[in-house]
DNA sequence: TTGTCACAACA
DNA sequence: TTTGTTGTGACAAG
């Protein structure tokens, strides 16, 4: 009788939703659980850990989740004050429950809901009707009218603390807790009253001597009808309160025969949307729940076809012959995947499959070989280099560039003829993803599960024993056929939206740009590094000293919480903007006070310690990434920003100081390398504006890049009223800081704040703005409003980007994805442009037979090394290149300098 | 050891 | 209450 559910017997797990997702907001921090846009989500992360547990120990057949509606429910219309006193919802925890419904649909639970009743109504009806069926029932809440659903088939799970400690409430749970059987415990409710209901019960009365009374007169009836025989105070007060109690009663009875939309057929336990799933978390920064989730669904469900790809039996090719041969005969594009030791490529795993057939699983031809490197003669490693160079021979490769680097790098083998790259085409068609790992991509764009660490084509282990050896050669043919299929499916995506040539014709070629520009590097001045590290070091222990001196103590400059003690509560200064912890001691806010403080000794020393400690660790990282080669060798990354830009990692030489002249020295350590003349920086002048005016047409902006015009001058001419040689400095700047800020979605606010003026002046700075430039602001008001109806944005070369948050109901969210919308065309664009303009560099480079070499690419510009007597001719075709990169209805205006360091050949 | 925050550098 | 990045030290939690 109080045994756990039957192993033979349907399980209802039948939850509150509302109740236990309050619970779970306050059982977690709310300030450890947010999103980066500041969406708090403790409650759907509580919620979410809860209900996997339970799904995990109950193992529930059926389930549902029910909620209240916030429309008027039948005890509001017997009773005003039902649930009054309650104070108001936490802002926290509002939108949780949207939420929290999101995740359900996501999992295929049904939440349900009934107009004019509680989520305990609906979940005393479902009990019911669960009971009438032959299920073990399973009541989840926090809310202590469901005992009165106990019995031999049903169970409460009521949370004694949190939402992780669910004590079974079954009828000898409920009667040792409160001294009646569960059909009596609303008798003893009545009496005693319910707080959270806004129920008052009789005053002196509780559980002890309402359970003494309902025994002794056999249950509220009895009780009430003999009121007047019962003795003392509580006799007193109950003959007062009677009244109250019968409404308590009244009100506290569940209704068990609420008319439904779905029946217990509708309830039945389903596996997860993977995707929506992945969505979801993803978008709500909950990482921890997924495997939980997937853990719990992976051994009951699989797709078809899932997780039993197994890949070819390998041959081992190793003559010219037998090499040539095998290229031959291979179906289709092959997928290579090198297999490492080390640093070093020892051999490559080749995949290839027939015909792609359907999608039951069934069984297709498929080949491998393995390819020792190690082992070719001359002949057969010219076969392979042949093929491999051979741009008519399809291949498919996770992660181009690396591949290309380790075969060029390691052995001088030229990789050509890659027809995709997963890691590519899966960024295109999902730029706002954040790993495009083999494992990730095959999840969700096949919903084939193979473990992550296996997922790298490549292994760094040495001295494998023969089965791990088998084992990792499993893994690669195994991840050959994944690779094959999924390219496939990101193919044929691309194909559909048309977005085909931006892989062939541009990332794919890119690829191969940028891993010889990283395998290039830029050669930095050793002796000039150490020099800067020493000035900067002096320049930090001078301002330290300062600072010490002023405050009369020793800190740690470096640490906010630190300096919030000493500037805002010994030195007692105004208070900045507000973060989470605390007050901000940022940049602008130290300079903001150091205005007001006129100029506050320790503030000014603080702001000096800062920007050379700044550029000290700049200068320290760039130590540590000298090569071997005496060369800093970037790596950039082809698939971070959703815009369509690349950065620059270990180290990043794409935020290199230029700004003040102390940074800018920084710049002087990279010089030309032995063997070339010079190094040459070419940048596009004011491409964002270019790209902008071309987009807009407007013809005032269009008209101005034609004449060749200082263009903030030209704006603030217009903006202002004025000649254009009245435009004086502070009209300049703020016309610049508008154009610009334009393109990033500013508001007049926000422009305010940035030029300090105040937000009516901004405000009339931007009409008078767009009564100038009236096709800008159309254009920026289309952008949004075209986004929101395709659900993304195109650059000039078709490169998307999906911003599903346009049309979310939460209104920062919301203004975030229309900012995003604004500059993602514009600098996507320039992104666009700019990779154009270095496959047509590279190109003209190997048409014209010159050894210079392209090095860098910060954004809008290129830093190229320059071969001897090259000077004249490369700067002719760097310029034609980067101006022709686009066909804009404005100029592409292209400086180029040379000189012996990236600081000199600045212009 | 790991994750998050504040801060700062670039286009 | 202006977009997109990478990297560091401090700090708290595991």
């Amino acid at each position: 009788m109080t045994e756990t559910t039957s192993p033979d017997k349907p399980t209802l797990l039948l939850i509150d939703g509302h109740s236990m997702a309050f619970r779970a907001f306050f059982a977690l921090p709310v300030e450890k659980f947010s999103t980066t846009t500041g969406q708090h989500t403790n409650a759907v992360y509580g919620f979410t850990s809860m209900l996997i547990n339970l799904i995990k120990q109950e193992r529930p057949t059926h389930i549902a989740v029910a909620f209240d509606l916030s429309t008027p429910t039948f005890r509001d219309a017997q009773y005003d004050a039902y649930k009054a006193g309650r104070s108001a919802t936490p802002n926290e925890f509002k939108g949780q429950i949207d939420l929290i419904g999101r995740v359900l649909t996501a999992m295929n639970i049904r939440t349900v809901t009934a107009e004019g009743f509680e989520a305990d109504d609906v979940i005393a009806t479902l009990a019911t009707q669960g009971e009438d069926a032959d299920f073990d029932v399973l009541v989840v809440t926090g809310d202590r009218d469901a005992f009165q659903l106990v019995d031999d088939a049903v169970t409460v799970l009521y949370p004694r603390k949190g939402v992780t400690d669910l004590p079974r409430m079954d009828a000898a749970a409920v009667e040792e807790k409160y001294f009646v059987p569960p059909n009596r415990y609303p008798d003893l409710a009545a009496l005693v009253g319910e707080t959270a209901d806004n129920l008052p019960g009789v005053p002196g009365v509780g559980p002890k001597t309402a359970a003494k009374w309902i025994t002794q007169y056999d249950g509220l009836e009895g009780v009430l009808a003999h009121a007047d025989e019962i003795k003392g105070k509580a006799g007193e007060s109950l003959r007062e309160r009677i009244e109250d109690v019968r409404r308590n009663r009244q009100l506290n009875r569940l209704i068990t025969d609420v008319d439904l939309p779905v029946g217990l057929d509708h309830l039945g336990m389903s596996a997860p949307d993977r995707e929506a799933i992945d969505e979801l978390f993803d978008a709500l920064e909950i990482r921890t729940l997924q495997p939980r989730l997937f853990e719990l669904f992976g051994e009951q469900e699989e797709p078809p076809g899932a997780d039993d790809v197994v890949g070819p039996e390998l041959t081992t090719p190793s003559t010219a012959a037998e090499l040539t041969a095998w290229f031959a005969a291979a179906p289709g594009p092959v997928a290579l995947l090198p297999l490492v030791e080390g640093t070093d490529c020892a051999a490559l795993v080749l995949v290839a499959e027939d015909a792609p057939g359907d999608e039951d699983g069934a069984p297709r031809d498929a080949v491998g070989a393995r390819i020792d490197l190690t082992a070719l003669d001359a002949d057969a490693e010219a076969a392979l280099a042949g093929w491999l160079g051979d741009r008519a021979a399809g291949k498919v490769v996770h992660d181009l560039k690396t591949v290309y680097k380790l075969l060029r790098g390691g052995r001088g083998l030229v990789l050509d003829g890659v027809v995709d790259d997963p890691s590519l085409s899966g960024y295109l068609l999902q730029p706002d993803r954040r790993s495009y790992e083999l494992a990730d991509l095959a999840q969700h764009h096949l919903r084939i599960s193979i473990a992550a660490n296996d997922a790298a084509g490549s292994q760094t282990e040495l001295d494998l024993t023969g089965d791990e050896e088998q084992t990792r050669l499993a893994t690669a043919t195994r991840n050959g056929i994944v690779l094959l299929r999924l390219s496939r499916y990101l193919t044929d995506e691309l194909v559909a939206r048309g977005s085909a040539d931006l892989m062939t014709r541009l990332e794919l070629p890119l690829a191969k740009v940028l891993g010889d520009m990283e395998l290039a590097g830029i050669a930095a001045d050793s002796a000039h590094l150490t020099a800067l590290t020493d000035d900067f070091s002096t320049s930090i222990d001078a301002a330290q000293k300062e600072a010490f001196a002023v405050i009369g103590k020793e800190i740690n400059l470096g640490s906010p919480k630190q300096l919030q003690a000493v500037i805002f509560d010994d030195l007692g200064l105004p208070k900045t903007k507000k973060i989470k912890t605390g007050y901000t001691t940022d940049a602008d806010a130290i300079t903001d006070l150091i205005a007001r403080t006129d100029g506050h000794p320790f503030l000014v020393a603080l702001l000096a310690y800062r920007d050379a400690s700044k550029l000290r660790q700049t200068v320290e990282g760039l130590v540590k990434s000298v090569a071997d080669d005496g060369r800093i060798h970037t790596t950039y990354v082809q698939n971070i920003a959703a815009t369509g830009r690349l950065s620059s990692m270990n180290p990043n030489l794409q935020n290199i100081p230029i700004r003040t002249d102390e940074g800018r020295r920084i710049r002087e350590v990279f010089v030309v390398g032995g063997g070339y003349r010079t190094l040459l920086t070419a940048d596009y002048s004011q491409i964002e504006m270019r790209i902008m005016a071309h987009l807009s047409g407007d013809e005032a902006l269009i008209q101005a890049f034609r004449d060749g015009e200082d263009l903030h001058r030209f704006v603030g001419s217009h903006v202002f009223d004025v000649a254009p040689e009245d435009v004086s400095p502070a009209m300049r700047s703020k016309v610049k800081a508008m154009s610009y800020g334009l393109a990033y979605g500013l508001s007049s606010f926000g422009l305010s704040k940035q030029l300090a003026i105040g937000v009516d002046e901004a405000r009339n700075l931007m009409g008078d703005y767009f009564s100038r430039f009236g096709a800008v602001r159309d254009y920026l008001r289309g952008i949004v409003e075209t986004a929101r109806k395709d659900g993304y944005t195109s650059t000039i070369e078709g490169r998307r980007r999906y911003l599903p948050d346009l049309s979310s109901d939460n209104r920062q969210l919301r203004e975030m994805a229309e900012r995003a919308a604004l500059n993602a065309p514009i600098q996507g664009s320039a992104a666009d442009i700019i990779k154009k303009a270095m496959l047509g560099v590279d190109r003209a480079i190997e048409a014209q037979g010159l050894s210079s070499r392209m090095l860098l690419q910060v954004h809008d510009e290129l830093v190229l090394e320059v071969a001897d007597g090259e000077e004249e001719q490369l700067t002719a075709l760097v310029r034609e290149q980067m101006a022709g990169a686009a066909d804009l209805s404005v100029p592409l205006d292209v400086s180029v300098g040379l000189g012996r360091s990236w600081h000199e050949a600045a212009h």
